[in-house]
DNA sequence: TGAGAAACGAAATGTTATAACATTTTTCGG
DNA sequence: CCGAAAAATGTTATAACATTTCGTTTCTCA
């Protein structure tokens, strides 16, 4: 864990939600005030993400923090078009399920992406409302 | 349905597997032989994903002819890392699943994504050889 | 047939990610 | 401590993916 990298974790943490390799490419260069290339920044999150730290959200292409970097994860997660957050959730059924139909096809998994669009009850409740 | 977005659809059941947009996008204009801007072939796939002809695959940013577009459909793509091939599959058990998480949140889903990366049998086999 | 809606063409631009190569920093045996 | 090897980072350029904007064409239907 370089300084780098652990900046990178840093503002992921204190963004509060799926951050964009852009976004944090800004912010790196607040901190500092030097130039940072996007080379600089992704390689840190791949870092990061082999560490299991942190995730990337595929259909948002955005990075957040993961909740639980202990545990061998394998998490879904559920994102809010309205407050643009999102929520990481740990159901191994659903792996088990997924490793199921894996099996069924011969297929050898190594990666798992499953993710949830819709609206968070806040949201869901003001545009009802 | 037009000809410019029947045309798309057959190029995506011709591939045999997913295709990125511009792949789509040059495909299109070899038959023709005029050009065709991204936003045309965009346009159409986003109006083939709506009727639930196509899906986007969101881990490639590729885009794969659905298997069965009667069915309301809820699925999941084993996505082979070595020969780039994809396998639609169906199992309400993980739409169940989710449901059930995302209610428990008090979450409304709209959308769902789940793929699974890897092997498929055939590849995994030449691998270990 | 003519007004409104939907689809399409075209240019530019915005956004996300990596390739290729140079340089700096760290590590560790001698 | 010293220097070679490995790891990390800097730098430039470019590839890959997607949308905005606006103008034109085509379709639909009263």
């Amino acid at each position: 864990m370089t300084q780098l990298r652990r900046r990178v974790l840093e503002l992921l943490w204190a963004s509060g939600g799926p951050t964009s390799a852009y976004q944090l490419i800004e912010a790196v260069k607040g901190k500092e005030s030097r130039p940072v290339g996007p080379p600089t920044v992704y390689r840190a999150l791949h870092f990061l993400m082999e560490q299991g730290l942190v995730s990337r959200i595929e259909s948002l292409n955005a990075y957040v923090p993961c909740v639980h970097p202990e545990r061998d994860h394998d998490c879904l997660f559920f994102i809010c078009s309205g407050c643009r957050s999102s929520v990481e959730l740990e159901d191994s059924r659903i792996g088990g399920l997924l490793a199921e139909d894996a099996a069924a096809l011969g297929f050898v998994a190594s990666r798992r992406t499953v993710e949830v669009e819709g609206m968070c009850a806040r949201c869901a409740e003001a545009d009802a409302t």
